[in-house]
DNA sequence: CGGGATCCCGATAGATACTG
DNA sequence: CAGTATCTATCGGGATCCCG
């Protein structure tokens, strides 16, 4: 048994680790934030309402799966609301929530640090990439 | 090759789309930011420098590998600078730059937004979950 | 039109073991 | 102590088919 005492030691600091993840509301939205569709979507809806094909049309590079997950998932959170039309051929309508409002900005807010700091982390790279292997 | 029409309009939408991703910073450091260990290794360094070891345990989950690959990739945009120190056994430091601290600056705003609205997405989180299926 | 269900694959996180 | 190399399990995500 002598062998595992490090494995489990980790594995107790992992457990530890992740409630406190769980606790955190920060790593919960975080991961909202960073899912790579749901930035284009909030983007995409934050001039107004659109349906399900505009969407699709404007996010362009979407499957129908990640759209309809990633739309489900914001639903869910709160940050849009879907709205049914029951005409002949259904109709869907998604828009931000104020709360998804809310959202749009903090991406404009990261989005303002990315542009400004872009070159910077350009230089930094290209620095960095030139450096001898020592 | 009449049946790839759709599947391949849909792969040049999403090349086009695929480069105006390149092109656009804002997703380059979106992802960056979302990273799960990015936050949590920058968190870590905010209040000061931080051995290699200190680091893997106050983050406690994370293996070698991955607390070495993000540092890596965090040298690499100069949010941090790594100092090696030839003694003995060998001593590596790990600090925030100037550019590291305001990207710390950068997910406080996040933080802050998450903990803000945190109980307002758990509602709609409720809500949604005790809807009936239709 | 607007999806749901299913299968499948490539990327990648993470464990483990080894090295300077 | 500070990593590196390798292998595997997992999973996001795309393709496809089908339903209401």
């Amino acid at each position: 048994m002598a062998t595992m005492t490090a494995a489990q030691k980790r594995d107790r600091a992992r457990a530890e680790y992740d409630a406190f993840i769980k606790a955190c509301p920060t790593n919960q939205l975080l991961d909202r934030i960073s899912d790579k569709w749901v930035s284009l979507v909030v983007s995409a809806l934050a001039p107004g309402p659109m349906r399900y094909s505009d969407l699709s049309r404007k996010i362009a590079g979407v499957s129908p799966k990640m759209l309809t997950q990633t739309l489900r998932s914001l639903e869910r959170d709160g940050i849009l609301v879907r709205t049914v039309t029951p005409s002949v051929p259904v109709r869907v309508d998604y828009e931000l929530t104020p709360l998804g409002s809310s959202l749009a900005l903090l991406l404009t807010a990261v989005k303002d640090w990315a542009e400004s700091h872009f070159d910077e982390v350009h230089r930094a790279r290209e620095l960095y990439d030139t450096q001898p292997a020592g």
